[in-house]
DNA sequence: CTGAAAGCGCTTACAG
DNA sequence: CTGAAAGCGCTTACAG
């Protein structure tokens, strides 16, 4: 049976204390405990048996203080927010090579609050991480190069590096906006409404030029009371895009520039019964989608492969590559699955 | 504009540089940056002034190896999959309270692997954290007496500790399932299928139990061939629940075990153009269930709430609170959806 | 209110 | 192949 009385003495075998238990000195344990090959076989054989007994655990915080490419064995992963799927997918991604290497993950989320930013890569600064991936709130970067002078690397997912030089991996906004609009186009819709996430995100930005690239392209002007940008979660994006339908002349079709976006406008489109009616193309891909009636069709992301990449590049960076920063774009891939592909019958 | 070229000088001012700088001692400045309020206040002015021109950040890790707490301001916040909305919506909760403590959140997932909960909990041990919130894959935790005598704190989350005196947060999983059956029995169904997870998990077995003790309350037998368990993922599901939907004497209704389950067992039934005659009621919400046609009928467990709760209990703790462990049970909501409200015209 | 010395647990740099 | 000494950046325990 366990104790269950005794809840904490307080104390933790150190390599001083497995030193003594094994009679050897210190450096033999360090040198054991890091595997270092050249010792005496049975020397290796007496200071793990002694770690074993004590439930020596070694304290990277120490470890790290003193050696002299000062690794704590931890990163950063700073994303937007890590209950959203999008993020979620990426921190998995992330997390799994780091585990591969026996590195930790801070995790943080930003909620688009630049303070909320400042006030977590400062925590990572503190507890010297080996590198960060971010996915920033703010739009100006120069902060942080006081961190790379330091020797932390940075990989910026989804969102570009302002004023700063650093390694990147996104997807492709502008392109995928625009492809997803154009498919509009191709079903006959000529009143396509936007329902966008903040203007001050990079990527909400691109995805409306993106749209209204596709509309220009078209010969089709943009219609300012059929956008609604600046929506910060679902409620919002239901209600603007319930407005607009109530429009007097509404659109006959959505481009939704993010996945709350998306699921938004398709509660106010179901709310009024109009979902076999009004086209509606997403960007960025959530789970169910294809449940729906109709299924919804989108321009998905990868976060797998974003969040690979970036961590490759991470450890890249961490194991001393130090060539010129790389921008690298991760395709999207449009997925047809009804919603989209409801034919303009009204002009 | 920013230096771009220059990408590591590896240097970071420390304590001793601040001091230098403002003409104080070493120990002036740790009182400064620890808030110690008995200093001059123009020697606080002098020192903060060096430690902002320096940009000076503390290193935890250092400051920790020192105190006499041993505080790392760090937790470990261990779940079973972080890209699940269940776990990712606690972590979420977590990271909340621990960001307006300052304390920053290593996050992991086990994916049901008892391996990888030893790696990731030996992990947080060598990095020396303030306490653990820890939804474990394996069924014993005595491994973790060690810890908890070095004086760190664990709260069970999700699922109970075994052989360990912890403190736990979960919801009540056997009666919120008997519920969802007996509703279900309620509109009539007698053959009701189980589809679930796997049954190391103490959670898919207490909803078990509960499918059955609500089976034999109404007088009503276990058909094993309506019962599906050990299925880790949304296919796995799918595919057994379509194989007992395809059965010469099929089930008039299921019950879910988990999310993923409910999700896989909607994608069968409605593969089947089933989803207006089978009942179905889901353990776990998730995203856009109401906006399925019919709309998914759960037992909503609250995770924020099992976040907020974990995360309070977890911080007394590291503030000193020693009295008995605690076992919180959160409530769970039934949700009526429409799938779940599906009479039984059959039999 | 301020500071010099010692030491947290470990790795480095060196000597044997 | 092994070990004694010094020191990483900070806080403690103490003296003034």
């Amino acid at each position: 049976m366990v104790d269950v009385t005794s809840r904490r003495t307080g104390s933790r075998a150190t390599m001083k204390d497995v030193a003594a238990l094994a009679k050897v000195s210190l450096k033999t344990v360090s040198r054991v405990i890091n595997e270092v090959p050249t010792v005496d076989p049975e020397l290796v054989e007496r200071v793990r048996k002694a770690a074993a007994q004590l439930r020596y655990q070694p304290n990277f915080g120490a470890s790290a203080l003193r050696r002299s490419d000062g690794r704590s064995s931890t990163i950063g992963v700073l994303l937007e927010d890590l209950s959203n799927p999008f993020s979620a997918t990426i921190f998995r991604a992330v997390e799994e090579m780091a585990v591969s290497r026996g590195v930790s993950v801070l995790g943080g989320s930003f909620d688009e609050d630049p303070r909320r930013e400042h006030q977590l890569t400062m925590a990572m600064s503190r507890h010297r991480v080996d590198g960060v991936i971010i996915a920033p709130a703010s739009r100006d970067h120069q902060y942080l190069h006081e961190e790379q002078m330091a020797g932390v690397p940075f990989v910026f997912v989804d969102r570009p590096p302002h004023l700063l030089d650093a390694d990147l991996v996104m997807s492709d906004s502008r392109a995928g906006a625009s492809q997803a609009v154009e498919h509009l186009i191709g079903y006959g819709h000529r009143r396509i409404a936007y329902v966008g996430d903040l203007t001050t995100i990079f990527t909400a930005e691109e995805r409306y030029n993106g749209y209204v690239d596709a509309l220009h392209r078209a010969g089709l002007e943009v219609d300012e009371s059929l956008v609604a940008r600046d929506l910060r979660n679902i409620a919002a994006a239901e209600t603007r895009a319930g407005e607009i339908l109530d429009l007097a002349n509404p659109p006959t079709a959505f481009f939704c520039g993010q996945n709350l976006s998306t699921i938004g406008a398709v509660r106010a489109i179901r709310a009024r019964g109009l979902q076999h009616r009004v086209g509606l193309v997403g960007f960025d891909d959530f789970p169910l989608a294809d449940l729906l009636d109709p299924g919804v069709t989108v321009v998905a992301q990868d976060p797998v492969t974003i969040g690979r990449e970036a961590a490759a590049l991470l450890f890249a960076r961490i194991d001393g590559d130090e060539s010129p920063s790389t921008r690298k774009i991760v395709e999207t891939t449009f997925l047809t699955r009804g919603s989209g592909e409801i034919r303009n019958v009204v002009s």
